[in-house]
DNA sequence: GATTTTCTTTAGAATCGTTCCAAATACTGT
DNA sequence: ACAGTATTTGGAACGATTCTAAAGAAAATC
């Protein structure tokens, strides 16, 4: 993904291509899809390329691509972190007990037969599937 | 559940009935099953029910229930609080993401119809569906 | 192009839930 | 009773996240 592209990415999301939104941006775009990361990680990742950006700007920014839809929140499963995948498409989730880690599973790869009918004046918004492996 | 059948839920699952224990699990498995409880609100209750005990023993008592199978520890989705539930069996569960309440759904509400198979090297422990209600 | 307005960043303090600690207490088996 | 082990306790410590209030950009207005 090119430069030009991450200006464009952010644009097209109502987002101001700001030098830390483009930072975190190229970090988490840059190469492949599928990644989850922590704030705590994408700050040192910054900080090992010189990038300063304060930690609470890396919060900020991963809740606003949230918010844009560029990324979503994973439940987390056992650590209190917050967890973002850029992985926006509906998939479910490995949870690794051991090692902590979280991998993808396609979303046709663990169907669901059926779905409970919501209570009554709700409607659903999300299904998160985990499946703990050990 | 009386008293006696307390002391010896305590006792079949190896757990000495001492006073904290008692107070804990007489709060948590005196009415109904499927409880969704967390640390600060066992403390708050007990509290008001002059039963004093530490907040990190309801922590401790908390976590050896789980160990000994008596409770589980649900995957928590949105806030970065604990939460554990009384029903150890398979089910799952809704989480509605205005309230942050949490309900159980029968098993059989949402079954799946095919699971992933694990990475190599690993087995399923466990398989946790949350479905995100507004 | 200077000025105002609005949005964004920032460092550090504050908060929250949870765990750790080391001392005190309560059991258990002998 | 005694020694040994398990449990409780309050408070300190912790890690992740959010808040705050001020400083710094960018965009909009004149």
């Amino acid at each position: 993904m090119t430069q030009a592209d991450l200006l464009a990415l952010l644009e097209a999301h109502d987002l101001r291509a700001t030098r830390p939104r483009v930072s975190v941006a190229r970090l988490i775009f840059a190469d492949g899809k599928d990644r989850h990361v922590t704030a705590e990680w994408v700050a040192g990742e910054l900080e090992k390329d010189n990038e300063q950006v304060a930690l609470a700007t890396v919060y900020n920014t991963l809740h606003n691509f949230v918010a844009a839809g560029l990324m979503r929140q994973v439940s987390s499963v056992g650590k209190n972190t917050i967890v973002f995948d850029t992985n926006t498409g509906a998939h479910h989730h490995f949870y690794n007990e051991t090692t902590g880690e979280l991998t993808d599973v396609a979303a046709d790869a663990a169907e669901l037969k059926s779905l409970p009918k919501p209570p009554k004046g709700t409607s659903i918004t999300g299904v998160d599937l985990v499946i703990r492996i050990r």
